[in-house]
DNA sequence: GTCTATATGCTGATAGAC
DNA sequence: GTCTATCAGCATATAGAC
């Protein structure tokens, strides 16, 4: 049984979009933080500058002082959130312990009911639904990170396989049924309020698992 | 392994959402069907009038001889659409054959490239996401029958826990992994439009599979 | 730094012609 | 059955006041 750890903790930190942290100004930052949310329940055409503004205090007109136009959000927050795997990845692969260890902490973080990674998943979706309805630019960086996550995971798990604690098996074959599973789990957390038991990072683990 | 068979192309006749087949008048079919396919690409609010007359090749005036609302016709079509799952699971649940086989026909169903079983995950992802945008009607009956497939996939994983072939644990755990993880490879075919090795049946039905 | 006012364009829905 | 014309409302983006 893998626990919350502080390796978990820090992943998770990696795995958050971190539009909190990044180097902002307080206007922009307040707005960015207020786009994110308003345009994860409305959707890139259903949110309106007015809904953005009022969510963050401010009149309309003024969103114009930071942004050049919706778009313009809409894709600054593309980027920033569409690293958020990838970076969860790659810091899971420096830790220490053995792969399926790694792996652990790893799907720990990706499935926790924690706010901010649920709202990584919302952007996911965000991103992958009604892409006519999208900037470019932002399903462009969107899709150009898409890989990144799956990368970095590879050799996590032919790591795992010579441990021998993971299947054999092509590895980005694995590597693709770990990240539909994780983001399917992500979705179905969306999808209900209600408390369902949801697969753990345990059940998760089985598609790779030796002897499952 | 399992092979595409007669159970599953009648399995993916009950999963497709059935627009075709509907009593529908001439026109009004017409319409639907072309709605479906701007809806999935553009979303409720970026789909204009407009764009679903052109598409069905009428005027954008015409719509509305058989629908009252942009919202009707979203809800009807959310209303097809969401019954799909559940069909599919009942029909798999009478077929003659061992519990594990008849998940695996399932499977086969779900995760068909088939460009109606794509349509159904596009559709599913499009009721899932930017959920304040979306008619309350239609978010009302796609909810209500959310919990149908899970609650028909039940009976099927009891049956295969006490022929031996499925994991123990809880059944409603199960089913929810099992339906994550389905919709989870869904959604990431339509991420992606390079040829990848996604999961098989084979590789989704490691979740259950005792001694998998 | 922040707001108000406004121009410009588009969209949903209706009415009525053919 | 199908189309054209049109109205009323709203949203983006800008200009300029304080």
């Amino acid at each position: 049984m893998i626990s919350i750890s502080a390796q978990s903790e820090q992943l998770m930190q990696a795995f958050q979009s971190g539009f909190e942290q990044s180097s902002f100004s307080n206007g922009e930052r307040q707005i960015m933080l207020h786009a994110v949310e308003v345009f994860s329940r409305k959707g890139f055409v259903g949110t309106k500058i007015k809904d953005i503004a009022q969510s963050a205090g401010f009149s309309q007109g003024y969103v114009y002082t930071y942004f050049k136009s919706k778009e313009d959000i809409f894709t600054r927050i593309a980027a920033l959130a569409s690293g958020g795997a990838g970076r969860a990845v790659r810091y899971a692969a420096q830790l220490r312990g053995t792969a399926i260890e790694r792996i652990g902490w790893l799907t720990e973080a990706f499935l926790s009911p924690d706010s901010l990674a649920m709202q990584h998943w919302r952007l996911m979706l965000l991103l992958s639904s009604a892409t006519d309805a999208i900037p470019d630019e932002a399903k462009r960086i969107s899709k150009e990170r898409q890989a990144e996550p799956i990368e970095a995971f590879i050799p996590l798990i032919i790591e795992g396989q010579n441990e021998g604690d993971v299947v054999q098996g092509d590895p980005l074959m694995l590597a693709l049924a770990y990240f539909s599973m994780v983001q399917g789990v992500g979705l179905a957390r969306l999808q209900t309020t209600m408390p369902l038991p949801f697969p753990t990072a345990e059940v998760v683990l089985r598609l790779l698992r030796k002897n499952g």
